[in-house]
DNA sequence: GTCCGAACCATATGTTTCGGACGGTGCGAG
DNA sequence: CTCGCACCGTCCGAAACATATGGTTCGGAC
């Protein structure tokens, strides 16, 4: 209903959940990003509450309040949101992936390579070990958006355990 | 001198950077940046002109004004300020990266794989060459925080370019 | 020499993000 | 009933961020 006040990465994932969802409040939807998106895209839960304010302000959620108890809100997209969201997903993006990570920092800096590696081993067995067994469960889904976003998570996984395991052992990464 | 107001990775570069440097005004480390780190890991030139302020106030580094013309300010590591960098590579971190990639998110939510494949495996290949004829000037220097860094990127773009061929050709990555 | 424009350098501004603290609400166990 | 814990939501101060703006230096044209 109103002007355009500049639609974030957040802004989508929030209309995206919910468009999915049917109809949701920021409660759920902070369950379902812890769930899913949540591995790859951190996404703070103040800003789940605080984003589809924002967005009924601007005309692209509709919402409706409960009278008692917690009060919750239930927002639903509106044509309009329905729009948005349509328009920023069949939009390919120019945009760069942003990789932030503290231990490679460190490396960078010049931090201990063997101690770094060890301990960013352990991690990212266990994250690759998580990602697998889920993907286990979901054969015959591996198309759907979700399926492919696990892939892509197996892939990196799968580097990051590849590049540690080589600085472990001294050798040329 | 003062008490620890939280130090974020940023804080750690500006450190890190101007020990490197031994002295450094914030200008020089928004060319550096760019330069190096900018490649993974984005640091806006606002946050390199407010940060050695924030630090030099927590006595983390000396400054030196200029008195005529441009005022630059040249900052120095205290001695806290070795220690606190020091501390900080010695400690391996539990952190895990963080991954932000928009073209990835719009897959996730049902954006047109093909689409995104075309315009993310341009992006990435660009950037991959680029990276592998940074990694051609450095022969010999590839132990380095920055070979390794540089290392990393390589097989992390590699990975990228794989996965979204597969993707671009319908299979299952 | 001086004047002009470009590159260099620095700070200010308003907004958004972030993480963590805090505070209500409701339900089930005892 | 009432206590305690899980559920749910809001608030707040600090930092991050993009962008705009303003001053400084220098080199070349004239």
């Amino acid at each position: 209903m109103s002007s355009n006040p500049r639609l974030s990465p957040t802004s989508f994932i929030v209309l995206a959940l919910i468009e999915a969802a049917g109809e949701a409040t920021p409660y759920e939807l902070k369950q379902v990003v812890a769930l899913t998106l949540g591995n790859f895209w951190s996404v703070p839960h103040a800003q789940v509450y605080a984003e589809p304010e924002r967005l009924a302000a601007a005309g692209l959620l509709s919402e409706r309040r409960e009278q008692g108890g917690r009060r919750r809100r239930h927002y639903k997209l509106t044509d309009e949101g329905e729009k948005a969201l349509r328009e920023w997903l069949d939009e390919p993006t120019e945009e760069m992936a942003e990789l932030r990570d503290p231990g490679m920092l460190k490396l960078f800096f010049g931090g201990d390579p063997k101690g770094l590696a060890a301990a960013q081993l352990s991690l990212h067995r266990r994250k690759l070990e998580e990602y697998e067994a889920l993907d286990g469960q979901i054969q015959g889904h591996v198309s759907t958006g979700f399926g492919l976003a696990l892939r892509a998570g197996i892939g990196h996984e799968r580097e990051w355990v590849r590049f540690w395991e080589l600085v472990e052992r001294g050798e040329q990464p």
